[in-house]
This record gives structure tokens, sequence and C-alpha cells, in this order.
RNA sequence: GCGCCCGUAGCUCAGCUGGAUAGAGCAUCGGACUUCUAAUCCGACGGUCGGGGGUUCGAAUCCUCCCGGGCGCGCCA
């Protein structure tokens, strides 16, 4: 009965890696941290490389000699050393390989780590009285697969909603609202008819210069704080806003630990003016007061009051960080906003480091690129929006279509659609780099074939049947021989580098990471069971050692496809 | 004008701190379902890595200039 050395255990492949580092550390005068291994670009090269040249330099030798000459030197438990070339290939022996992967990915802390951070994530963010468009997609998204990536990696994750409830747009909204505004619109579609509003004040506002008073005077009612009809009406947007915003969050199985908009820290706005004044780093200009960043190589300074007494964004985003940090005390908090206001972050920031505030750098902006149409930028102005449940809609409705097809016997069906809609769009913007602008395409979002999520799905939904079929309990690891299917290579392989990738994901703020590891093994699983086949074969330790293998690949699957944020169906 | 981001196969994208013959998916073409779900698998086709120069034993990756696209540049957020 072969049981895993204990060190074996936890994490995939990085047992070998580790093993690997150091003897490579003991046989140079580098040390374990200074040895970084590669992935060699061709499988038949083995598991990890070491190119020799830096190392060969070094030691004032020929790197292709030196290669060889560990190669027939070192000694590496499990592990085969072969040189071609300047290169240090690695090939771990495919029954250990299988044995310590299989062991570690049935365990439940498989991907996990110990990095005991407090991170604060800030993201989705929307604008209370505007509908929740494909922009809003990606900060929801990316931010809350960040969030269970850090859970993962063993920080305390602090998940803020930082809604848009502030600033002078609700003036001009509760203006709109005192003129044109309608109970029954407002009851039937709340945010459809706030927006309305709102294009329609911006229309008028342009013949009728009354209006933007009128909108000033509201705003100057809000922010004093009182009581008054102004703010009643603001309280009532909010609340009717957030209802529709939760269904959208209800369907990405997303949830906040905390939804404080920025009007949340509306009282400290004074205290935080005053902060600032005593720093001695506010200035006034034109009647409004700014914050000099050139010494920080900003030239745009940074705008905390206007010339009507109002606030700003900047002044919200300060006051927030602030009491954030006198509250939380976190390592890092992470913005997970858009590209475009790089220099917003910037300016805020750089005017904590003036004020002493040190523990302005654990903040971080995790800029992502815009979602565009192809006839130009998303305007909600100009009616070029595409709404975040006409997406998801549209997704579940072809997703109905498929099963209908594809499965009609299913129990569920309707059940099983909403989770492949979803899975489809959610993993369509998590596996392409954070930074690059996409091009908001219907037919690549709707796509269910090759590198999508409901083909990851599909994969996981496959592993379910067979073990369901196998009527018999799942084998245990100490149940079975391992090197039975030290064929699945592959699979292995993939299975093993999955907690490296949470690890890179995690510490590059980058989902797509975790994404492309799970294609490679969404691809290695399904020539698995494709050219070993699990049941009826006749051979009881062979059908052990297969069912486990299949159901490795099940939990590594559910594991990554749940910390992206993906429904895992287990049938469709 | 200044600043930031992007430019890899027909299309959408990977390519980790510079390393071995630049990889996937889609599309196209050709194979594989009486066998655990063909939302799959196997194969073929397809690239002067936007362009020039530089650093290096080695550059898609680093530096520089140019071209093309995007975003931003105090009283919006």
């Amino acid at each position: 009965m072969p049981t895993p050395p204990s060190s074996h255990q936890g994490n995939g492949l990085d047992a070998f890696a580790t093993r690997i580092r150091q003897s490579l550390a003991e046989a140079s005068s580098l040390t374990v941290d200074a040895i970084l291994l590669e992935r060699p670009r061709q499988e038949l090269h083995g598991e990890f490389a070491f190119p020799c040249f830096r190392f060969a330099k070094a030691a004032g030798k020929n790197p292709a000699e030196l290669a060889s000459a560990l190669a027939s030197t070192l000694q590496i438990e499990d592990v085969e050393l072969t040189a071609v070339g300047p290169f240090l290939n690695f090939s771990i022996h495919p029954s250990a390989l299988a044995q310590v992967v299989l062991a570690s990915t049935l365990r439940d802390d498989f991907g996990c780590a110990q990095e005991n951070l407090t991170t604060i994530v800030e993201f989705s963010s929307p604008n209370i009285a505007k509908p929740m468009h494909v922009g809003h997609m990606r900060t929801t998204v990316i931010g809350a697969a960040l969030s269970r990536i850090f859970q993962r990696l063993g920080h305390k994750v602090i998940r803020i909603n930082h809604l848009g409830d502030w600033g002078s747009q609700f003036g001009k909204l509760v203006a709109a609202w005192q003129r044109w505004g309608s109970e029954e619109a407002l009851e039937a579609s709340p945010i459809a008819h706030l927006l309305e509003l709102y294009v329609h004040f911006h229309k008028e506002a342009e013949t009728d210069p009354s209006l933007a008073e009128e909108a000033k005077r509201a705003f100057q009612e809000l922010e004093s704080g009182e009581d008054n009809l102004t703010r009643a009406t603001w309280k009532r947007f909010t609340e009717l806003s957030l209802r529709e915003f939760q269904r959208v969050y209800d369907r990405f199985g997303i949830t906040f630990d905390y939804v404080r908009g920025e009007s949340w820290y509306e009282n400290q706005l004074q205290d935080v003016l005053a902060w600032l004044e005593g720093c001695g780093v506010l200035e006034e200009d034109d009647g409004a007061f700014i914050i000099d960043l050139s010494e920080e190589g900003i030239k745009t300074p940074c705008l905390v009051k206007t010339t009507h007494g109002t606030t700003l964004y900047a002044t919200r985003d300060i006051a927030a960080a602030k009491s954030r940090w006198e509250e939380f005390h976190f390592d890092q908090m992470l913005y997970v906003v858009g590209a475009e206001q790089t220099l917003h972050f910037q300016q805020f920031k750089a005017a904590l480091k003036k004020c002493g505030a040190s523990w302005q750098e654990r903040m971080e902006h995790i800029p992502f690129g815009l979602i565009r149409l192809t006839e130009g930028k998303l305007s909600t102005r100009e009616g070029r929006v595409i709404s975040l449940s006409e997406v998801l809609d549209r997704a579940v409705d072809l997703a109905q279509k498929a099963v209908e097809e594809k499965n009609p016997e299913l129990a569920d069906k309707k059940k099983v659609a909403e989770m492949v809609g979803v899975g489809a769009v959610v993993f369509h913007d998590l596996k392409h780099q954070r930074q690059k602008d996409v091009i908001f395409n219907w037919q690549e979002v709707l796509s269910f074939e090759g590198d999508t999520g409901p083909y990851l799905q599909y994969t996981h939904a496959r592993c379910c049947s067979i073990l369901r079929k196998a009527e018999r309990p799942i084998p245990s690891f100490s149940a079975i021989q391992p090197e039975l299917v030290q064929d699945g290579r592959d699979l292995f392989v993939a299975m093993g580098r999955l907690p490296q990738a949470i690890r890179d994901a995690g510490q590059k703020r980058e989902p797509m990471i975790l994404a492309q590891a799970l294609l490679r093994i969404g691809a290695a699983g399904n020539a698995f069971y494709r050219e070993h086949r699990v049941l009826g074969t006749g051979d009881e330790e062979l059908e052990k050692a297969r069912l486990a293998t299949i159901d490795a690949l099940r939990r590594t699957l559910a594991l990554g496809l749940e910390l992206l944020g993906v429904p895992v169906p287990e049938e469709m």
C-alpha cells in the first residue's frame, strides 16, 4: 500500500521543484532562492529545466559541459537528469509523478498557501441610478476572482463594493426627478426611469441654464448632511438601485463584506479637509482647493474642493482610504478599477504620501482595459450600451438551446443553462490579460467550444458522469496503486502545476494565469479519458486507479472554476 | 503637446524573472461516435513576433527612436 512521504503531500509539483532546487544549490554557490527553474518548451524535455548559462559564466565553465557534468553527478530522488546542450532537464519518474499529484489533488488544501496577509479588494463599484453594463463586468468578475484567489492563498480578504452613490450627478438627478419624475415609472423599473431622467436633464440643460443651478443647489443640500427632502429622495434611489444590482451579483454568486458607497465617508469629509490643511498641503486656486503634486512628478494637481465648496471624487477616495487604514490596518488594498483612472490613483496616492501617510504604499491600482464596441466606446448618454443582464440572458438562452439539443433527458435543464451561460461569460472575461482592451463580440462571448468556460464545465461533468456510473465509492488514495496510471503524465503535470498558477495569479493580480492553467488541465483531461477507458476494463486495480484519477481531475477543475467564479455543473 | 497602455497565425489570444524548433482556440481542410456525454479527440494548413537601431553568448521579452490603435491630462466619477 503506497503512502506518500509527508513532504510530498501539499501542492502538486512543488515537492519536486523544491528537491531539484535544493540539489542545485548544494552543487553550486547559489542560494535556493536564486535558482529559478523553467518549464521546458517541449514536453519531451521533462517537467523542469535549468539553463546553465549564468551559472557556467560565474564558474568560468562552458555551459554545455557544466550541464552534462551536473547530469552525471547529481542524484535526485524520483527525478531523471538529462543534459541537452546547455540545458539541464529534469524528468519526474512517471509513477512518482502520479503518486504525488494524486495524493495532493485529493487533499482539501490543494492549492492553498499561508501568506497571512490582510487584503482589501475594492471592486465592482457601480454608479447608483445607472444600469450595469458590460463595462462593469470586468471589475466585478476580476475583483471577485482575485478575492477568492487571495483567500485560497491564506489572506484575510475584505471585499468592498464602493458604490458611486455620491457626487454632483445626484444633484442633477434629484433636480430632474422634481421636475419630471413619475412615481409609477420609478416603481416599475427604477434604474431605467432614473437613467431616462438623467439623459433628459442633460438634454434640457443645454437650453435651460436654471437646471444647472437647481442641480448644484440640490447637491449642496445633500452635502449639508441635513435630513431634508433631497436626502430622502437620494436615499430612495440608492435602495432601489441596489436591489437591482443584487440580482446581477446573485447570478455571479458574488458577495461583499462591505457595501459602502462614497456616501459612507460623507461625515468624514470635513475632517479630511482639515487634516489636509493641517498637513500644509492645501493650496487655494481660483477659489478651489488643490494639492500640488509636481514634486511627486505629477503635473496635474489633485483637486479636493470646488469653488462651490463641494467635495470631489479624490476627496472621498482619500477619506475612504484613510478610514479603511484606521479600521483594518491592511497589508494591501487593491482597487480593481479601469485603466482610464490611472492618473486619479497616482494623484491621490501621491497626495497621501505628501501628508506622510506611508501606508499609501500598500495601496495598489489594478487597472484593466476598456470594453469597446466596434462602433466605439461605450456611452450611457449616447445610448451605446449593452446591459449586463442582456449579455447574461442571451448566453443563458443559447445555453438552454444547447442543452435541449445535446442532453434532452437532463433533469434540471434550466438551472444547468444558467450555469453554462454565466460560466461562458465569466470565463471569457477572465481568460484575457486584464490590461488589454477588448472589443465586445457577441459571437465570441457566446461561444461554448474550444477554450471556453463550458468546455471546462463539460470536462467536469464528464468526470462526474464516470464516477456516477461506477456505482461504487470513489477509491481513496490509500486504496489505489498510482503506478497503474503513470501513463497519465500530461494530466498529472497539468494538475500538478495548478498551485503554482494560483500563486502566480495572486502575485501578479492576474486571474488569466489560472484560467490558462485550467485550459491545459481540461485538454489533458479530455485526452486522458478518451485514451483510457475507466469502467469495464475487467481489471479491478486499474479501474480503481483510474477512478481516483478522474476524481482528482474533477476536484481540480472544480477548485479552479470556483476560484474564477465559473459555476460547476455535475451534468450538462 | 505631455503622460500611460496595447501591437505575436485570416480572427481572438498564450508565451512566466531575457534562454532550446514562437504555442492554443476559432475559421478552413482531412480523420474518429454499436463502447464511461462528439459542448470531445487526432491530424493538416497557417507567423520576416508593427518597423529600424542598440544591449547580450542569446531578444517576442530589456533600452531607444519611429509607425499604428486606445486611454488620460483641476472644479465628472
